[in-house]
DNA sequence: CGTCTATTTGAATGTACTCAAAAGCGGTGG
DNA sequence: CCACCGCTTTTGAGTACATTCAAATAGACG
C-alpha cells in the first residue's frame, strides 16, 4: 500500500523501518472520483497530499470565471496549496481530480508533529521544494519568453505522457491559452 | 556586520551563540558594483546569496536577445540559481547588480557541511523554500489570469518600494510585458 | 438514444508588440 | 560646471498573435 510513497521519500533520504512505519502512521488513505473536490477555493486547506494514483488539478477561477491550472499532479507527485496550510487562511484554488484517483493526505498536526519526530524529513522536503522551485521558476521563464506554441512543444517534450493523458481544455489553461487556440496550434504542427 | 542575515534566520529559528558563530564562519562577503555580475549564464552557480545591501536580479536572455526577469532581490532576500548550484549544471540565468551591493556568499562545501552541522538549517531553508514556492505559485497564476495592467498593479501594492528604485524598463522585464507598453499603463493609470 | 461537454473551424476584435523617432535623464570627461 | 554621449522613457503608427463570439461537429456518459 505504501510503496509508492515510501519509494518517493527514498529517492531523497534513508528511513530506519521504525521510521518509515511511524512516518505511514500520520497518512490517512482516501480515494478521489473523477470530479471530485479535495479543495476548494475559499476552504482552508487542511492537508498536504501525495498521489498514489489517478491524476489531480491545482486551479483558480478569475473574475471572468475561467479556470487556470497551476499544477497537474499524478502518480508519485505531491500537491495541495501550500499557502493555506501554513498560514490557515482561506485558498485561492481548488484541487479536484481529473480522473479517479487515491491519495494520501497529511494534516497539520501531523505534519508538524513529523517534522519533529523524524527531522530527515525537513531535508527530504527541503528537497522536494527545491526541485519544485526550481521547475516554477523555470515555467515563468518561459511563459514570458517563448510564444504559445513553443510553450505547448515543450509541454509536450517535458510531460510525454500527459499529453494523451488530459484533455485538450485542461492542457491549454495550464498552457494559459484558450482550448480553440490550443487546437489551432495542434492542427498547424500535424501540418508543419 | 551579520545582524541583517542573523535577524533574517531567527523569522524561523534560533540559533545559539556558538550555531550563529559557525554559521557566519560560512560566509563570504562580497561587494558588487552596478551593472557587476554576480553569475553569468554559461557558469556553474557556485554560491548561494543573501542580499545585505542592493539590489540584484535574475534574468534571462532569449534567442532573440530578449531579457526576462525572474526575480529581483533586495536588503534581506535570497537569491541564485538553485538548479545549477545544485546539479552543478550551466545556468540558463545571469544575476548582476542594478545597484551597488553588499551579498553574502555559501559555496557548495560550506553548504552541505552546514545543514550537517546546523540541522535546524534545514528547517530554515526548508521554510524559506515554502515561502518561495508560494510566491511563485501565485506569479504564475496571476501572470495566467491578470492583464498587464492588472498585474502591473498588483506590483505596485505588493512591492511599493521598488516602484521608485527600479528603472521602467527593469519592472517591465519582470512583469513580462515592453517598456513601451508599461509607460502607456503608467499613463493611463495616471489619467484614469 | 439523447444530452451534455469537448473540440474544431470561421470571422471579427483587441491587447500588447514591433519598429521608428523624439524627448528626457544621468553620468563622464574635458 | 557644463557639454556631450548613451541609455531610458515616451509617443505614434502599423502589425501580429491570441482572444472572443458563434456555430457546427464529434465524443463521452448516463
Amino acid at each position: 500500500m505504501f510503496d509508492l510513497i515510501l519509494k518517493n521519500l527514498s529517492r531523497h533520504i534513508t528511513l530506519t523501518p521504525e521510521e518509515a512505519e511511524r512516518f505511514t502512521s500520520y497518512l490517512q488513505r482516501r480515494t478521489l472520483r473523477k470530479k471530485q473536490y479535495l479543495l476548494q477555493g475559499g476552504d482552508v486547506s487542511r492537508y498536504e497530499c501525495f498521489v498514489n494514483k489517478g491524476c489531480l488539478r491545482t486551479y483558480l477561477v478569475d473574475d471572468k470565471g475561467q479556470e487556470h491550472i497551476v499544477q497537474f499532479a499524478i502518480e508519485e507527485w505531491w500537491t495541495g496549496d501550500m499557502y493555506s496550510f501554513i498560514n490557515g487562511r482561506p485558498s485561492l484554488y481548488h484541487i479536484d481530480a481529473l480522473e479517479d484517483s487515491e491519495v494520501f493526505l497529511i494534516d497539520r498536526p501531523s505534519w508538524e508533529k513529523m517534522f519533529v519526530e523524524i527531522p530527515k524529513l525537513e531535508r527530504f522536503y527541503r528537497l522536494l521544494l527545491q526541485n519544485a522551485f526550481i521547475s516554477m521558476q523555470r515555467r515563468i521563464a518561459e511563459n514570458m519568453s517563448l510564444s504559445a506554441e513553443e510553450r505547448y512543444a515543450n509541454f509536450q517534450q517535458r510531460y510525454p505522457h500527459f499529453e494523451q493523458r488530459l484533455p485538450l481544455k485542461q492542457i491549454a489553461s495550464y498552457l494559459g491559452i484558450t482550448p480553440e487556440s490550443l487546437s489551432r496550434i495542434r492542427k498547424k504542427m500535424v501540418k508543419g
